[in-house]
DNA sequence: CCAAGTTGATTAACATGTTAAATATATTGG
DNA sequence: CCAATATATTTAACATGTTAATCAACTTGG
């Protein structure tokens, strides 16, 4: 409950600003991601936007009807559909980085940046005491 | 997302208690709240649940339907629905109890009783960086 | 080579999140 | 007293979360 009335308590800041921008907080994370790291398979995309299967082939579908994200097959494997961001998406994330990037720094200055920084190493140490949240298997 | 994958990894323990026993996290929450803090308004147990009024709509009319919940209108104030938890769901509450305590000592245990009491502290602080999320108004 | 198993993505079905609007009851200023 | 306003709850509409089932493409053992 703490973990999910601090999450309400950030994105309370910025969703407002996602809003603006016409994209919901789980379209901002594909865009995001995708804009940063490249071309991505979606199963990819899935597991470091933290965004489950069902949920990202809707999200995608709609993305790219506004042709804001292209999609393709994997040539070597065609199971594979491979992501990326189109010039359009990336013109929007430059609109909207300013915005994002204040908020952020509201944040900072709220809390304590120092504060912060050890917050996300210690949720990052919670959620390494669960198995198979991110990460290949370690054995299984 | 750091607070989004740790709720995930929180609830990755929980969840199977939960379906196993055939309630929802949401429905637990509001079944556990009205169990302990006896009954409430709507409004007063969505803010205690962290629930939005249309899920908890939709929640108290399902878990009515299956008589784990009572309503009643208040007396005073006929807007207001009073709500609380049947004799079937308190056995329900003393049947999942063990499951779920041990659950939250396996956390303990795999996490730090001492970390897990900090980080709720730390939460708790980032919480109230947001004005009007829990709580009376301060002045507003 | 091929049947069996595995993996990536989608679909299905239902529950909840989210915002806006509607409804009913209470409160209040004139 | 009453019209305007405020509050509590519900409804509506759409997006996402969640689990299970399905489908297609790949991999592997015999």
């Amino acid at each position: 409950m703490a973990l999910l009335r601090a999450r309400e308590a950030v994105m309370t800041r910025f969703r407002p600003l996602l809003a603006k921008h016409g994209v919901t907080e789980q379209q901002w994370r594909v865009v995001r991601i995708l804009g940063e790291a490249g071309p991505l398979d979606a199963t990819e995309l899935a597991s470091r936007a933290a965004i489950l299967t069902p949920s990202l082939t809707r999200i995608i579908r709609d993305l790219g009807e506004r042709k804001l994200i292209s999609k393709r097959r994997n040539p070597g494997d065609s199971r594979r559909l491979v992501l990326d961001v189109t010039a359009k998406a990336r013109q929007m994330i430059i609109e909207m980085l300013p915005d994002i990037t204040a908020a952020y720094e509201a944040l900072e200055t709220a809390f304590g940046a120092e504060r912060l920084d050890a917050l996300l190493d210690t949720l990052e140490a919670l959620d390494a005491t669960v198995p198979s949240t991110t990460g290949p298997p370690s054995s299984r």
